[in-house]
DNA sequence: CGCAGTAGTTGCCCTTGGGTCACCGAGTTG
DNA sequence: CAACTCGGTGACCCAAGGGCAACTACTGCG
């Protein structure tokens, strides 16, 4: 027998472990069996904190997509200008990618998007970035629609880096990955034409 | 009983309703049942053609993938300059996910990641793209993996805006998106500074 | 007309894995 | 020292589904 724990802690604890073995295995290839052992106790247990495995893992997306839009707004909230805001605002992003690639390969490398339930949370992440980045799009008269389809296309860049970064083990930091991609990001969007 | 074909023509219905049905269902959830009877036939039959599951969705992966990068090739070697280059390559890839948008589902927005005969498969495809792009960056001096970082990022624009696209119901035409897209991405490509 | 050969089918096996039930033992409290 | 609570376990149920073995039926050829 594992040892007791207070339930809050061993909720923490089975949430910790579900993140790095749905990361490892994937969600289906994962068993719930997997998860319960990875955090040293049985199946039973994991049961007593989460109904099922969709809602274990959609409680895992809602957290973990918090916590990546949390910090992302941080610091653009904290830039003093424009050309800032983007380039810290990829700098917070990669930066938690770094730390947290567990978190960002289920958020985004996995089959996240198949369940409603599961895109829905990620699809917010991905809303709520695509809209600061839409304010900061400089040409005027551009109708909403084409602003926000662009800024989806800056997500994009910042996704699709990451997982490029991780994949090949990441030469630069973060913050040089930052600095980068910022830059392609910023030049993109200043050297829009009006439409 | 399903009338009779010859093995080949099979084969290739055989496909066409795998895609489908994985677009629909995705990977895990749908059953080789579910793709047999799709096709309007049993399961022994598909079984006759392919291996397994496994070998079926790499069968996939591979054929759309080839076919998506034949489409954008093409596109690009038709180009008379770079600036058309960028333009009518988007305008191929676009064009291609509207026409085959199953297919679009299956490559990018499937589980195909987590294996690593899958993920292989999706990422020759990224790969191809991205080496395409990184020939068009400018920039002087240049090291190659900051080139090819951002050539990624470029392929990155094109996935998600093309997801977001399909998502929200395409109010553009492929061309029109194409377009849009195509002037980000070159106001960024041209805008960098020398490092 | 009968015999290959091939397209299809029915039916089954067996594993995996989500989800549950009945029980246990260590503290704490009156 | 009961008795209650609460974190924990082992064993089990049941459905889904990948994969296969054995059988059937159509078709074309000598």
């Amino acid at each position: 027998m594992s040892p007791r724990l207070p339930a809050a802690e061993r909720r923490r604890q089975l949430l910790d472990s579900a993140v790095s073995v749905f990361a490892a295995e994937g969600l289906h290839s994962a068993s719930m069996n997997d998860v319960a052992a990875h955090a040293g106790v049985t199946k039973p247990v994991l049961y007593q904190h989460f109904e099922s495995k969709h809602e274990l893992y959609a409680e895992l997306l809602r957290d973990l997509g918090e916590r990546l839009r949390a910090e992302v707004a941080k610091a653009v909230a904290d830039a003093p200008g424009p050309r800032q805001q983007v380039e810290r605002g990829f700098a917070a992003y990669f930066s938690w990618v770094g730390d947290h690639t567990d978190g960002f390969a289920v958020l985004f490398a996995g089959e996240t998007r198949r369940d409603p339930d599961f895109a829905r949370a990620v699809e917010a992440v991905e809303r709520d970035i695509a809209d600061t980045i839409a304010g900061l799009i400089a040409v005027e008269g551009l109708d909403p629609e084409r602003r926000r389809l662009l800024a989806y296309g800056i997500v994009g860049i910042a996704e699709t880096t990451a997982r490029h970064w991780l994949a090949t083990g990441g030469d630069f930091s973060a913050d040089d990955l930052a600095a980068q991609v910022a830059s392609l990001a910023w030049a993109g969007l200043r050297g829009l034409r009006p439409a």
